[in-house]
DNA sequence: TGTGGATTATTCGTGCGCATACGAAATCGG
DNA sequence: CCGATTTCGTATGCGCACGAATAATCCACA
């Protein structure tokens, strides 16, 4: 009968993302990069070198999806790739040294991307949303 | 030093966004239908018509997109539209037949969509994490 | 009445997201 | 060692998302 689409929480998390991401747009110094983009970078510079499949792995793309996530990442000069000379079907990706300088960079700006977009709850309800939008995934 | 991706709620909110959308898709008996599509259609059936500017916010997408979608929409023969006689701008939108037996067919597997990316959570949870997440919109 | 600003819809370009299919290379079991 | 299976990367196609630009139309108000 009653079918309130505010109360899907699929509908909600499609707008909360939104939101988000015209957050984190609005706020990182660079207008290029893209949340997607960020998520690479920094994994890139926590496991320094890493496989295509491997880095969508840990940033949650399927192969598809980090294959041109990479593509534009290379054309920027941020990230550097060649071939795993232990498996021939991998490509070995790492950061440029322009590609590090700038995630260094940037990163600082991540905690205020999740204050902003978690405005509106104060801090105790940010630690509670956290912690069970967490256990979603 | 520390900068942890996964407790950016940027990162996680995408994560939780794809599985929304993938138990969206395994739920619902029509493999065609997407959320977005879903969503016009749910507010159309609620609007009676409406122009497709105003359904892009009654279902927060911008003009760019809601286009697409209603286009798509047009093309199986799920909505039809019209001129606006009042307003040589607008073009007024609604269901179609098929599109309004489709819907109300599709409407009950919506909360057991929602029911099931909330899966990991109790009752109590679940409307604590609807609660905040519907203050972050 | 007329004009300047707002609204409506369209188009183009770029980027994420996934299904599907493919070929090359590695690996595992017998 | 050899064939079946798995993994890796690539490519294509479709759909969502948004910025920017454009043209048509409407409306408020001077």
């Amino acid at each position: 009968m009653t079918y309130r689409l505010e109360d899907q929480v699929g509908f909600v998390l499609r707008r909360a993302h939104q939101r988000a991401t015209a957050i984190f747009q609005a706020t990182m110094p660079d207008a290029q990069i893209t949340p997607t983009q960020f998520t690479a970078l920094v994994r890139l510079r926590e496991e320094g070198e890493a496989s295509q499949n491997h880095l969508g792995r840990l940033t949650a793309m399927d192969p598809a999806t980090i294959q041109g996530v990479i593509r534009r990442l290379i054309e920027r000069d941020l990230v550097e790739i060649r071939p795993d000379p232990k498996d021939r079907r991998r490509r070995l990706l790492r950061l440029s040294e322009i590609g590090e300088t700038l995630i260094e960079s940037l990163i600082p700006y991540g905690p205020e991307v999740s204050s902003r977009t978690l405005d509106p709850l104060s801090d105790s309800e940010r630690q509670t949303f956290l912690a069970l939008l967490q256990r979603l995934t």
